[in-house]
RNA sequence: GGGCGAUUAGCUCAGUCGGUUAGAGCGCCACGCUCACAUCGUGGAGGUCACUGGUUCGAGUCCAGUAUCGCCCA
């Protein structure tokens, strides 16, 4: 074995050998019971990042420690087909070569796509499996196949069927770059720096104005009114009255609504009502006309008269503000911070815009949601995120759910010529109600959520009901990022109710965001994104697995640099050097197998790592159990690098290097080896490449089946001995306190010191007497001498108390006075200071007779123990005084 | 404007039921390549638990308010 552990090889090996020996496949099994995620899909057009890895990561810890458990796991893969992002690629390959998507026509566009699908849909997918993700590979999805496409329209006559889809002209955000209406859900608010333009519109026949505050000027072109509070006292005598609308001269009245806020601006709104939802809600309740002056580009159009047609919206602002000025009508520009939508995809500013879309009517839908979570039905990890979720469903508004692009399911809408519209399962042939043949296709397609929002079931076969959907729907656990909490998260609960009559799964995990250390997001636009398998190739994807989940707190968000990765590769390499170790020490033939007879040959360490090992075994499951994935791994980590690798195997050497006949060497051999491989199923769901081979390496002899199969280890608690590991931390203070006085008063490491004990307790005196050799060899001890009258030694010698014991390490010539009675006065001054805190308390007749007894009697004993060592430490700190006092005087 | 979260060592974070003498990793300092590991070992330094009040015998922990930062929604 190599002395530094290199995962390259290694990974690429085991993963083969999974997926030959179809370890990830699963099937209905009446036999087992089922576990199941399904994969929050990644867009094809995906490249990993970093947000990527730690999501899969930890879906793939749940369902390789389920799978341990001996469940029946399914982890369901598959992309999206991600409508607009995937559009938006392929039109930008085809502008390198100058080329539009209208010049090749919609079939040969669609048709492009697919073939960049096919060149490159699948690269995230190798990513993924670089990564260890164990998927049921022969499982994989996308949205846009033959029977999710089927379910897709099922779902969609199913709403249309029950009423719940409708079409209709409504203001939507709408995107001039990409040309199509998006969905609340997809636009962005960014805070943004701008102007509150103040412009007079004169009052017709009458020589005074009506001055309106307003963000964006360029739509008074489309003004159709202005509006004023009914309470404003300012402008009652004006309802009603006739403005001439300055630049365009058209007559607007002045209306009054509630919308109006009076402390706005001068509180008089212009109303455009086809440029702005609020507006929009005006002029419905008053019955104004709407205007649109622009086109589908955000370019006016010739409604916004001949002097601005054609001109971009800033431009055209630009221009008007001046014409404004021209006329002095702009009164004052004052400088405002408000809130901009943008384009989730493109980041260009959407557009409020009028237009005809297709709808959910998603209040009935919404409401089943609710009371999923209210009923604690679906759960969430972590809790909080219910507000948020809660608060989105009560507010609901409907679903915009049809985009103008190519790429997509096509809106399974028919119009014939008679005027029926219809939706259909089937490509219809001819009208239903006329017969006619002439019919044409809706042209826009649907948002790609709408496909999404099915993917639990629409994976497993739905509409039909296949063998996949009884055994394994409804779902287990969700782990998905908090940013698609509502464009994905919420309306799978909604179509899971809707469409199977039950929540898709049971908990929802929220990951953290991943910022970079300066606590921006990572992002692709912000180029801070590092290249996940850029990474696996320089630390392995274990190193990479592991530093992640151990960084991830529930709840809050984690700041990655690749430098943190280091975390993770120190700790593959402590794991390959550790097992080194062990098998340069492996039981010999026959020895292997344990037997119960072993337990009488075991001594102090021994129990001691068999009880932390079990402690372990329970706090680890108990973490995955509540999703707290980084105490999860804090706690193997904890566990195998400080009490395995630092204790046990220094203290078990002696016994290791004696020939195999000694007592305790058999038992010694046997038992690292088990801690070692309980150790590597248990590490097994974060890092499972470096687990599976050093399993083979210990299992050598036997027939080489998968870590992954192997049964998830049980706490066993019999071997959970408190007073062994009250013992054995009591030792450990102990030495360390020795390898203090070593490192303080610099003795040198080849240096063997003696060490003499005082003690009036008898148990502590045997605990050291009885394990001696703990304290000779990890404290580099030669002579050890305890005893009830040991005294301490004349000559000079650094001291300690453990646990009322005085530790005297004689240094003849080696003791530098001063240092000494600085490192007995620090320790001196650390215990005064916590015994005035227990004197204090225990004075306190309230503390007396209010705290439980329990408490109390604890407190008497650490003020007990507290002064007992310091009363040595002080006669100590005294003895040592005398000596340096009477040195000094001799050489005077 | 409403909601959520955070504030603990130089940095990143743990801290369960209020009983704590506040922990870890990284970084720092000292010593050491001791026959698994220098991607390591041993020891050490480093804290007014954001602030102000309150509840309590007892508060990092519970309550109220303030400040700063972040996110979401309108």
């Amino acid at each position: 074995m190599e002395k530094v552990y290199n995962p390259g090889i290694i990974e690429a090996k085991w993963y083969k050998w999974w997926e030959e020996n179809g370890l990830f496949h699963s099937r209905p099994n009446s036999e087992g019971r089922p576990y199941t995620i399904v994969i929050p899909p990644p867009n094809v057009t995906g490249m990993l990042t970093i947000g990527h890895v730690l999501n899969n990561t930890l879906q793939d810890i749940l369902i390789r420690w389920k799978r341990m458990e001996d469940y029946e796991t399914l982890w369901m893969p598959g992309t999206d087909h991600a409508g607009i992002a995937t559009q938006n690629v392929v039109e930008q390959t085809l502008a390198k070569e100058g080329k539009t998507r209208h010049q090749l026509g919609r079939e040969k566009f669609v048709e492009k796509i697919w073939q960049w699908k096919q060149k490159y849909g699948g690269i995230i997918i190798q990513q993924l499996k670089m990564l260890g993700c164990s998927c049921d590979w022969e499982r994989e999805r996308f949205t846009m196949d033959e029977v999710l496409s089927r379910a897709v329209r099922e779902a969609f006559v199913q709403l249309y069927e029950k009423g719940l889809i409708y079409r209709g002209k409504y203001i939507v955000n709408w995107c001039p770059r990409c040309q199509t209406a998006l969905s609340d859900e997809e636009s962005v608010h960014q805070e943004e720096k701008g102007s509150l333009w103040h412009i007079k519109y004169p009052l017709k026949d009458e020589d005074k104005y009506v001055t309106v505050a307003t963000t964006r000027p360029e739509t008074m072109l489309g003004d159709t009114a202005v509006a004023v509070n009914p309470n404003d006292e300012r402008y009652l005598a004006l309802v009603g009255k006739i403005l001439i609308l300055p630049l365009v001269d058209r007559e607007i009245p002045i209306v009054a609504d509630e919308f109006v806020d009076p402390e706005f601006g001068t509180g008089a709104v212009k109303v455009t009502p086809a440029h702005d939802p609020d507006d929009f809600e005006i002029a419905g309740r008053h019955k104004l006309p709407q205007i649109m002056v622009m086109n589908k580009d955000a370019t006016m159009n010739e409604l916004a008269g001949s002097e601005y047609e054609g001109m971009d919206r800033y431009q055209c602002r630009e221009k008007l503000l001046g014409d404004l000025r021209t006329q002095e009508l702009l009164v004052k520009t004052e400088d405002y911070t408000y809130s901009v939508s943008h384009c989730e995809r493109c980041g260009t500013v959407l557009e409020p815009y009028l237009s005809d879309q297709w709808f959910v009517k998603t209040k009935p839908l919404a409401a089943w949601a609710i009371e999923a979570v209210q009923t604690g039905q679906l759960r969430f990890f972590p809790g909080h995120w219910v507000k948020t979720y809660l608060h989105w469903l009560e507010n609901i508004k409907d679903w915009c759910i049809s985009r103008q692009l190519w790429w997509g399911h096509r809106i399974p809408i028919w119009y014939c010529q008679c005027g029926h519209q219809f939706a259909v399962r089937e490509d219809p042939q001819e009208c239903p109600r006329c017969g006619g043949k002439n019919l044409a296709q809706d042209e826009d397609v649907l948002d790609t959520w709408f496909s999404s929002w099915l993917w639990p079931f629409s994976t497993m076969g739905w509409p039909q009901n296949t063998p996949e959907l009884r055994y394994f729907y409804p779902t287990n656990a969700l782990v998905t990022a908090p940013d698609i909490i509502f464009l994905w998260a919420a309306r799978m609960v909604m179509a899971g109710y809707e469409f199977m009559g039950e929540c898709p799964f049971r908990d929802v995990y929220f990951t953290s965001l991943v910022r970079d250390l300066q606590g921006s997001k990572m992002s692709k636009s912000l180029g801070n994104s590092p290249d996940p398998t850029q990474v696996m190739k320089q630390f392995g994807a274990d190193a990479l697995r592991f530093t992640m989940t151990m960084l991830s707190p529930q709840g809050q968000d984690v700041y990655y640099s690749n430098e943190k990765v280091e975390l993770g590769r120190n700790f593959c390499n402590k794991i390959w050097n550790a097992a080194r170790f062990v098998f340069s020490n492996l039981p010999e033939k026959g020895e292997g197998k344990e037997t119960k007879a072993e337990s009488g040959e075991l001594e102090l360490a021994d129990r001691w790592i068999l009880s932390r090992l079990n402690q372990a075994v329970r706090s680890l499951s108990n973490s995955l159990r509540e999703y707290r994935f980084n105490e999860a791994a804090h706690c193997i980590y904890d566990f195998f690098w400080h009490e395995y690798c630092d204790w046990y195997l220094e203290l078990i050497k002696p016994r290791l290097y004696q020939s195999s006949a000694e007592k305790g060497s058999k038992s010694a051999r046997q038992l690292t080896a088990k801690v070692l491989r309980v150790s590597m199923q248990l590490l097994h769901p974060f890092m499972p490449f470096i687990t599976e081979e050093i399993w083979h390496r210990l299992n050598a002899e036997e027939n080489g089946t998968s870590i992954m199969v192997s049964p998830w280890p049980q706490c066993d608690q019999q071997a959970i001995n408190e007073s062994v590991e009250r013992d054995m931390s009591v030792l450990q203070e102990f030495i360390v306190a020795i390898r203090n006085i070593r490192a303080e008063m610099n003795i040198p490491p080849d240096r063997k010191a003696d060490v003499m004990v005082r003690s009036s307790g008898k148990e502590s005196l045997r605990l050291i007497q009885d394990n001696e050799g703990y304290i000779t060899n990890l404290a580099k001890v030669q002579n050890l001498c305890a005893g009830p009258e040991v005294n301490k030694p004349h000559q000079h010698c650094a001291t300690a108390v453990v646990k009322g014991m005085e530790v005297f390490v004689p240094l003849a010539g080696l003791i530098d006075s001063d240092r000494e009675r600085e490192r007995l006065g620090r320790e001196v001054e650390r215990l005064s200071e916590q015994l005035e805190c227990f004197s204090g308390r225990l004075e306190d007749g309230n503390f007396l007779k209010k705290a439980p007894a329990e408490v109390v009697k604890k407190e008497r004993q650490k003020h007990s123990d507290c002064r007992k060592n310091l009363e040595k430490l002080l006669v100590n700190l005294r003895t040592l005084d005398r000596v340096q006092g009477s040195r000094g005087a001799e050489k005077k």
